[in-house]
DNA sequence: TAGATTGTTAATCGATTAACAATC
DNA sequence: TAGATTGTTAATCGATTAACAATC
């Protein structure tokens, strides 16, 4: 089957969560699911994981339901969980040296190869077991080692110059927690933009609503 | 106007955007703005602003527009930027002083007043002006402080649990950065899960299609 | 075979966009 | 007044849900 007519970004999104369910069913042991049991854990409807599985195949069998080990390692294939692209994060403040902690232990997909700050200071620093390097070295780095994935931690004011230098490098991939709504209008190149900023304010509009009450 | 009668999710979302390039408007002395033009630096249509900014009341003026400063305070008041929520982290590890930073210096809206963790030899460690505290005096803490928002920087296996004590607590929202979804079946109780490995999945996914072309 | 559950089409629902009358 | 632009209703589009025939 597997029709690439464009997914949209709504069964994009779910994708990591099914993928998330399925690996603690399989940790659990349980061998088979159907969609009624799955909506109830993940509290969706059977419906829609049915219809967003069939976006990119077949994965059930009918009477019997998915098999969660083939469904999940078909989810992580189709994710790029064993893809290990080669990883920098620019920027290495609080924030930069966590999501490079965290990409080193917790994530697949992605291979931290290097951590750049423009602060001399920081030069020479170890984050796990990467030392902090100059931004100055960017392009001889990237032109040596050609990571794929950058993932941006600095501020707002310096993001726009640095991801034009890095597609420039070519980077296609661009992880952005910077205060700063970066698009790139390049084809092929791909933007997440991560607002803690404004995930933090939607919980305060929420709690200004219990509140008030 | 103000109709409150249920705001979609899909436009609250959206107002924490609003809010920051209304705010960098200011910065830059605009003094009024259309939708149109506000639509062409967002990338959004001009409708979809005014159906927006009409959920809350009549802010623009027929013929004139929105006056920057002041569409920037309600908005602003709307998403509780002036509340000041005490509010508490859970969990010091490498998140958790890196997001307890960002909303000392980053935010509006909360006001950070601990930071907890279960590992007694982070205790006493300075995280800014505030030292870590142990997990294990969260009740007095609490009874005394009376904190509202709590963001949770721990690993999936406790979350649940300190989350349902938290709540026992009188704690009403939860900002939670732990690898679990999180769902209180309470009334009155809110909750923002900020999953970065889904997101980076997802970029993941994107990637892959762009390199495999 | 009978029962279960998928894959898929059709119906519904909600969100976005377009259109335009109201009005500054 | 004429021009501009909002507030708001109507039309469109896309996503979710329901239904059911296919099939294991």
């Amino acid at each position: 089957m597997a029709k690439n007519g464009q997914i949209s970004s709504s069964v994009i999104k779910r994708l990591p969560r099914y993928y998330r369910f399925l690996g603690e069913l399989m940790r659990q042991g349980t061998d088979r699911i159907s969609s009624r049991e799955l909506s109830e854990m993940m509290k969706l409807t059977a419906s829609q994981i049915r219809q967003d599985l069939n976006c990119f195949g077949g994965f059930g069998q009918q009477g019997y339901g998915y098999r969660v080990s083939e469904l999940h390692s078909e989810i992580g294939r189709i994710l790029g969980v064993d893809r290990d692209f080669k990883t920098i994060v620019i920027g290495a403040g609080n924030l930069g040296r966590a999501i490079a902690t965290h990409i080193n232990f917790e994530t697949r997909g992605c291979d931290l190869i290097g951590i750049f700050d423009k602060d001399p200071a920081l030069k020479g620093t170890s984050v796990g077991k990467l030392k902090i390097m100059s931004t100055d070295n960017l392009e001889q780095f990237c032109r040596r080692h050609k990571p794929v994935i950058a993932v941006l931690c600095i501020p707002k004011s310096g993001t726009q110059e640095i991801a034009d230098r890095l597609v420039g490098l070519g980077l296609r991939s661009f992880w952005n927690f910077s205060h700063y709504d970066l698009s790139i209008d390049h084809e092929d190149i791909i933007v997440e933009n991560v607002h803690l900023g404004d995930s933090l304010l939607t919980l305060t509009y929420g709690t200004n609503a219990i509140i008030s009450e």
